[in-house]
DNA sequence: ACTCATATGCGTATTTTATACGCAAAAATA
DNA sequence: TATTTTTGCGTATAAAATACGCATATGAGT
């Protein structure tokens, strides 16, 4: 088994959130294989440092986005994955707040844009397949798991988060039951500034406590939209 | 990056019910490191095969076990994991019927055998945590996947559906209720046959309608218990 | 000052789903 | 026949999801 010839990579799927659309983190491939072609943020796991370090690592070196939760999504291990050889990739899933970060290519990267998750371009190897998991994943953890408050600015009106999950769902959501639910879960405390963005009543801000809502999750409260 | 010396394994954590007791198939490991403790099966990817492949290779080598579902559960990386150098390891989960299949140690494995998951042996490696991961998935998905039915046999009275999710669940159910949903959810099929042991009247026997459920499943209707 | 747009806030009716429990016939064994 | 377990129907109550009405607040624009 010594003469395993197997390499490790890992990939960031990272996803933001802007103005009702979703977004995903995508770099433009500055060698071969798939020179120019867009992929996933991602590379080799070096022999001493954990998988989470890995990925981190990579994404920050070709975005310049730091990140401080991915979580694990899959592992993909088709032998013809990647034409230079058996290449197995860990795959990570990651929100942030796209404006929070100014993106910049380096090392393998030779651009970095944010993809509409609706147009995305042609991806090389199977990325194609693995956004696909991220997607659906995303979908699925968003309905049981306040993750979406990562992708929100830290302060914000209500009408955003109602945004964000109406676009999320794919749905309308009756606005009223929804403010109920959310305000009745106890996980926002409401601040004393307001934002006015066009005509209309200002809107008050509010902010994702994650510290109650750890708590709450711990004394087996379940948090569901 | 040609340098990198990370060698891939795959582990198998193969589930199986019996008379109220959850179990999990255990080998005894014949070399060293770890010679003569218990541990998950499992073993190193060979170049050219996929993951999938390897898993269920490893498995029927080590303990005579062919399983035809094997789902990923996690990809364990820690530098340190493995003391003979840097070893990531993709685990695997399973179910079976135990009473299918005649277990038979042979390659790495001295012996193997069924544990229940209340009264495990010490474990080799950090094969402890990835057996906590792999029962909280179990006790996860039960409740929203009708994964229950391959650790049952093929036909099988409703009463050891409903002990399976009471020892599952960890909790009584009431049966009427229980055999309200599940007969309305229209996935078991009622065969001709029965079953008698012991007194009592005698129980017709079931049988799971796989396609059925991925049919319905299509078309948005949600298992759960 | 008046209109318009959007946010906020309270209330309630209806439907759906979950849960608890009663009761008795059917079909086997002892 | 007595006992035991499965089967099957019914119903009462509780909890949750969903739909919807309506009044008021507070800004911008005219």
């Amino acid at each position: 088994m010594s003469k395993q010839s197997i390499k490790l990579s890992v990939d960031a799927v990272v996803f933001g959130y802007e103005e009702g659309e979703i977004s995903v983190l995508l770099i433009k491939r500055k060698y071969d294989p798939f020179k120019g072609k867009w992929a996933i943020p991602g590379g080799f796991v070096k022999d001493y440092e954990s998988l989470e370090n890995a990925v981190e690592r990579e994404l920050h070196e070709e975005t310049g986005v730091k990140i401080s939760y991915l979580e694990q999504l899959y592992t993909f291990g088709k032998p013809s994955r990647d034409p230079r050889g058996r290449v197995v990739s860990v795959a990570y899933f990651g929100l942030v707040r796209p404006n929070t970060f100014k993106i910049s290519a380096s090392t393998d990267a030779e651009e970095v844009a944010w993809f509409n998750i609706k147009d995305l371009p042609q991806l090389a190897f199977d990325h194609k397949a693995i956004l696909k998991i991220a997607i659906e994943r995303l979908q699925g953890k968003i309905t049981y798991e306040p993750i979406g408050f990562e992708l929100l600015d830290k302060k914000f009106p209500f009408s955003d988060l109602e945004k964000l999950y109406t676009t999320l769902l794919g749905r309308d959501i009756d606005r009223r039951n929804f403010r109920k639910k959310i305000i009745g879960l106890n996980v926002l405390d409401e601040l004393d500034e307001k934002v006015s963005k066009g005509s209309g009543r200002p809107a008050i801000l509010f902010q994702f406590n994650q510290k109650r809502y750890f708590q709450l999750k711990k004394e087996g409260i379940i948090f569901e939209i």
